[in-house]
DNA sequence: TCCATTTGTGTCAGCGCTGTCAATTATTAC
DNA sequence: GTAATAATTGACAGCGCTGACACAAATGGA
């Protein structure tokens, strides 16, 4: 019961090998009576093709990778990041007989550049997925850019380059979100931002700026603190931010993990989130619904963007289409817990 | 600047290719002078072997396959355990040159067996980790064991197959932790059951026994409940033991997820954490320190394990080291905010 | 009717590498 | 010094498949 090959296949259905092989590939012009007996065949003695063969012969190899931060080198939190981007990416890989490899690096390390280029040239992927924060870094792209292998890049802040691009509308979403607690009466709505190196982070920063003025709010520096997306940057934050003789009554942080430190601040100094201030996110991380109040937020649809990333690289290398553009899709408000009505 | 051959390397370093290729896979018996003017060619040229036209000449792929069930059938929190398995078993493949490719699948569905035979016949990994749940699943073992791929099993509860297995000491580590209990002074230990589909879970709950019983006390079924480890089951657990006349001062949950449910429900009730209930989990999910307690929990070296299974694979793979018996990982208890002395 | 297409199928070279085995040279034992 | 053995290298045939091309048969338009 030993793996039957492409040369079995064609002596059974009584056909060439390179027959099997247009059927095996779907090609044009095979007849419809040759197409059923050599898929009756193929049935019958259960082959399946190589691919190692074929990515040889081809020069496709049928594999898509998936590179991003590796989320152990901060908190594991943002396990549900990456496991988001990896069932997007895993969906269109099923529908289209692809496999999804990832790999998981660090920015931080110089050698990137070159442990990518590596990986890259020996495993011969069809296209390679981005993820933020690496898909806006100059030296990774320049890495990736050299091997010529086409790529999509997942949340990059800036347009830097022309590649294919998908990415949630971070700044109208982030406004919505602020007009959003503008709504239920807050005058003092502040903000936390993220890590610098995170672009698509720092743009709703803008976003919240947008907000406050279709409010009719005005920009305060007083409310705003640095973070660096961590819980534990969105705890200081808010130990500031509390401190303040005109406490803000809500609280809008660029991830959900600093808005979780946020809650955490505020149930240590026995503030009732959200009778006293309400608290919003962004990202809905797993977290965000296991916390206590579960947290308000924006829902990035990160598994629907690699999807399209994944899909557009496998469309890319079967059919040529063309690889630029961007691709940009909405975050869902999701009202839960932590926002209510300002106190009077 | 295109891509070079092996030829290439083999011209400019004045040998056959099958000298280069010698020395590229480390073989024995090439001279150290060759070795040297190979390795330089092998620099100027930035040669790298071609994964595929390797793969198809030697049999061996270089690939691992991890396997485990989709988190998102469940909820996402199983996101960090999945992560964690991923880390290790990258971890091994980076030191070896192998590449990960990640295959969640659903076990419900009843065509999975089908799903991984394909996948293994088409990718031909030189080994497969089988993650729980999904390990202890006879026609999934069934599938993969024809194919003649090597595997291990992570965390099968039963030992039913003798292939290479890597688990924790569920249950000594789950006696430790009553006995833990025991010691603050708790006389009505509770315990949560897990889902009766993962064995190692149920096998904590015999833990549970032995732990009670080291420390004199006497089990009672009124003092069990049976969750299916997600959070909401945990909910309803501790909803049935905490409405009980005689109250359990300390519930010990199968997994973290339904300890987390425990704590919202004691929340809830106005039940102090830990003061009038003490709380324990286990798995050390990344959720196990974001809650408020923090949950004292065993942390199961899910990584390490991983990596281990990764490992033998690739060893069996390139040395034939034999593949069977089973590596046990100790599990660490650690201390956090949720536990604490036994109200008088 | 005849030639120009189109359609269906096969032949063959080779993708880039490794396994086998044979050939050559260096080393050791006597 | 010679035979036997070991160390070192290369020639060559594929691994299982696809791409380029050749060819025969069917189709169509004048």
């Amino acid at each position: 019961m030993s793996r039957s090959t492409i040369f079995d296949v064609a002596s059974l259905a009584g056909v060439s090998i390179k027959t099997v092989s247009r059927v095996v590939n779907g090609e044009p012009n095979v007849s419809a009576g040759t197409t059923e007996r050599v898929e009756k065949a193929v049935k019958e003695l259960n082959y399946r093709p190589d691919r190692s063969a074929r990515s040889l012969a081809s020069h496709r190899s049928n594999l898509i990778a998936l590179i991003y931060d590796d989320p152990s080198v901060y908190e594991i939190p943002s396990a549900g990041y990456v496991i988001r981007l990896q069932q997007g990416a895993l969906r269109a890989c099923r529908k289209t007989n692809c496999e999804l490899l990832i790999h998981p690096c660090n920015y931080q390390d110089e050698h990137v550049g070159t442990e990518l280029k590596t990986l890259i040239e020996t495993v011969r992927p069809d296209g390679v997925i981005l993820a933020a924060p690496l898909s806006n870094m100059r030296n990774i792209l320049r890495a990736i850019s050299v091997t010529g292998t086409p790529f999509v890049r997942v949340s990059p802040g800036k347009k830097v380059f022309k590649e294919f691009t998908v990415s949630m509308n971070d700044r109208e979403s982030s406004a919505e979100m602020t007009r959003y607690l503008a709504s239920l009466g807050h005058k003092r709505i502040a903000f936390v931002t993220g890590h610098p190196k995170h672009d698509a982070v720092q743009i709703r920063f803008a976003g919240y700026q947008d907000g406050l003025r279709e409010s009719g709010l005005k920009f305060s520096e007083r409310l705003v603190e640095a973070g660096d997306n961590s819980i534990r940057s969105g705890e200081a934050c808010a130990e500031k931010l509390l401190a303040r003789k005109q406490r803000p009554t809500a609280i809008f942080a660029a991830n959900d993990d600093m808005a979780a430190g946020v809650i955490r601040v505020a149930d240590r100094l026995g503030i009732d989130v959200p009778g006293e201030l309400s608290v919003a996110g962004c990202d809905d991380v797993a977290l965000a619904q296991q916390i206590y109040p579960a947290l308000t937020t924006l829902r990035q649809p990160l598994a629907a963007m690699a999807e399209r990333a994944a899909m557009a690289l496998i469309d890319h290398s079967r059919v040529a289409t063309p690889l630029r553009g961007a691709d940009t899709f909405a975050a869902k408000l999701l009202v839960r817990e932590s926002t209510g009505p300002a106190p009077d």
